[in-house]
DNA sequence: TTAGGGTTAG
């Protein structure tokens, strides 16, 4: 869009009129004003032509001129992105010198806008032209940034911050660094972590905290180990929460010895206690395990300690006596919650999914009855974890039943709701039906989303359907929407089904030159290729490689592998697989124990 | 201001 408009207008007009008065001096006086009220009005096309004008006054228009008329845009509440770039692109079209206020007012109009990307770019410019934005320009501007998730623009900001010697509070820096972590920016976190540690009072463990968590949570306990003792090298102090990552990261990996060593550590070296959040970590861990009985033990300990175990820790071993079908112990646990003046929630009310799974349908319905009629609110999510058992469980008319129920209760469907629906339909009709309905119903969320287009595309990839395939690509063509990694691994799959491996290599390459980045899920799907078509050396190969795609491979990476080491009996590619398995702690101990099977066999035949 | 519990696609 143009912003100089055409010269007819009637601005010009009564311009005219003005320079028939005095042809040789317009009124300056009386244009700034003029210019200034069509701003405030939002007709910047006109404001400018008035602005051009004032160039037949001597030494007019000025950077103040200029400074007012986006003061006065700004002002006008009709404020967009365009007109605002039009008025920076007007100010170099006519070499126009900035001052730091023209900059400090353009970043104003950006904050206002929510344009983080264009402020920072206005920023690099403003120093550019010898001015320095204030502290609280780029701190407010770092907020911006990860308020809206747009990290690597906060990181952009952070590091002009530290190139001006300004330190960002810690609050700021809290939230950026546990955003870089929760979104698997843990390399970045670290690394401002550390360079912002050399500069400013940045010890606290609040700082680094989600970091360490992050490790953890990755599957990364040596990495995270490495990072805690070489904080504590340099003097920086622990709190409770560091060692319940540790804690955390140790008993998913089911080494209960060293999470415990934890406990001791923390104590007599670190100076603080286990809390409730500490030992229930632990009963999280032991029942990830499916270790149970442990993990009673554990809410003994933790009682006999006097810690009160709360409704998060009862949830916990709800769900896993839930998985184990312990009726009896369920409903004694269930008491002792009322008993203990706690109130069950929507995660007591999922907690009892594993009956589900395990075709305890009437007792878990009752139990959810139960919830919706006390006091407790029941959320969507509680219905959707229910109705994606019951679909699993191919109980479709208890299927039905749960939808009805939901309506009935007042619970407003989400995407996810939708999408679990979908599934079932692809699993109990075909997927002309599925498709049927993906185009009939009102989706919550305005429309449906990838999980939506995945969710039938993945059917018909396994079905090996290529009309279907090339239907619902066509109608995410149609809806502008694109393959994500998901999709792709998808397809990979389908052309793996109809023998075409060829074709299911060029997506893999096509993903590693041009994206989406792959997962472990898509290396894993094409290990499961490779090593079906005997190609193990290929496979072996992109195993060799993951590092360089930035990925780790996971205990089915390692099954896949051996087991296709075992069928074409190579024992020592097995052993070294096993090995660097048992190493990493990996889960994948049912297909370790057939190796060790197998292995004594060829020794002893 | 950091930490523990549930749901959809590969």
């Amino acid at each position: 869009m143009s912003l100089s408009s055409s010269s007819s207008s009637s601005v010009v007009q009564s311009l005219d009129m003005a320079e028939e008065d005095n042809p040789h001096c317009p009124n300056y006086g009386e244009l700034r004003t003029k210019m200034q009220n069509l701003t405030r009005s939002g007709s910047i096309g006109k404001a400018l032509e008035i602005f051009h004008l004032m160039r037949n006054v001597s030494g007019k228009p000025t950077v103040y001129d200029y400074n007012s008329l986006i003061n006065c845009y700004l002002k006008s509440n009709k404020v967009g992105l365009h007109d605002l770039c039009g008025l920076y692109f007007e100010m170099k079209r006519v070499e126009l010198h900035p001052n730091a206020s023209t900059f400090n007012t353009f970043l104003k109009g950006l904050s206002l806008l929510g344009e983080s990307k264009v402020a920072i770019s206005v920023i690099v410019e403003m120093c550019n032209y010898g001015f320095t934005p204030s502290f609280s320009c780029l701190s407010n501007l770092l907020k911006k940034c990860l308020d809206s998730m747009e990290l690597v623009d906060g990181l952009r900001v952070l590091d002009l911050m530290l190139g001006l010697n300004y330190i960002p509070t810690e609050p700021k820096v809290i939230l950026l660094i546990n955003s870089l972590s929760r979104c698997g920016m843990t390399r970045d976190a670290c690394v401002v972590f550390f360079k912002l540690l050399e500069i400013g009072n940045f010890q606290s463990p609040y700082v680094y905290n989600p970091i360490l968590w992050s490790l953890c949570k990755s599957d990364q306990i040596s990495g995270a180990l490495a990072f805690f003792c070489s904080l504590k090298k340099k003097g920086l102090v622990h709190n409770v929460c560091s060692y319940t990552a540790l804690v955390y990261g140790f008993g998913q990996k089911g080494l209960f010895k060293e999470a415990s060593g934890c406990l001791r550590i923390m104590e007599v070296d670190g100076g603080c206690y286990p809390n409730i959040k500490t030992y229930t970590t632990i009963i999280k861990c032991l029942c990830d395990g499916g270790r149970i009985k442990e993990a009673l033990c554990a809410l003994g300990e933790m009682e006999k300690k006097g810690f009160d175990p709360d409704i998060v820790t009862y949830n916990i071993i709800l769900r896993a006596l839930s998985h184990k079908n312990l009726v009896l112990e369920i409903y004694n646990l269930y008491h002792t919650i009322y008993q203990k003046g706690l109130s069950p929630d929507n995660y007591t009310a999922t907690a009892f999914s594993g009956l589900l799974k395990r075709g305890n349908i009437g007792i878990a319905l009752n139990l959810l009855r139960d919830i919706v009629s006390s006091d407790s609110d029941v959320d969507v999510a509680v219905y959707n974890v229910y109705l994606h058992c019951l679909f699993r469980a191919r109980e479709f008319k208890e299927s039905l039943f749960m939808i009805s129920c939901m309506e009935k209760d007042g619970i407003k469907p989400n995407n996810i709701t939708f999408n679990t629906i979908l599934k079932g339909i692809c699993e109990e009709k075909t997927v002309d039906k599925a498709l049927e309905f993906f185009e009939r119903v009102e989706w919550p969320g305005k429309r449906p989303d990838m999980v939506s287009f995945n969710t039938v595309l993945s059917v018909a990839c396994k079905r090996g359907d290529s009309i279907m395939v090339q239907t619902v690509l066509n109608l995410m063509e149609d809806e502008g929407v694109k393959l994500n990694v998901v999709g792709f691994t998808c397809l990979m799959q389908y052309f793996c089904n109809i023998g075409n491996i060829n074709d299911c290599l060029k997506l893999f390459e096509h993903m590693i030159s041009h994206g989406p980045h792959p997962s472990m899920v898509t290396i894993n799907t094409l290990m499961v290729v490779l090593c079906k078509n005997r190609e193990l050396g290929a496979a072996y190969q992109v195993f060799s490689n993951l590092k360089s795609y930035g990925l780790s491979p996971d205990a089915r990476t390692y099954g896949i592998l051996i087991r296709a080491a075992m069928n074409e009996g190579n024992n020592l590619l097995t052993l070294k697989l096993v090995e660097i398995a048992l190493e990493m702690n990996l889960h994948c101990n049912g297909c370790i124990k057939n190796v060790k099977n197998c292995l004594l066999k060829i020794e002893d035949p």
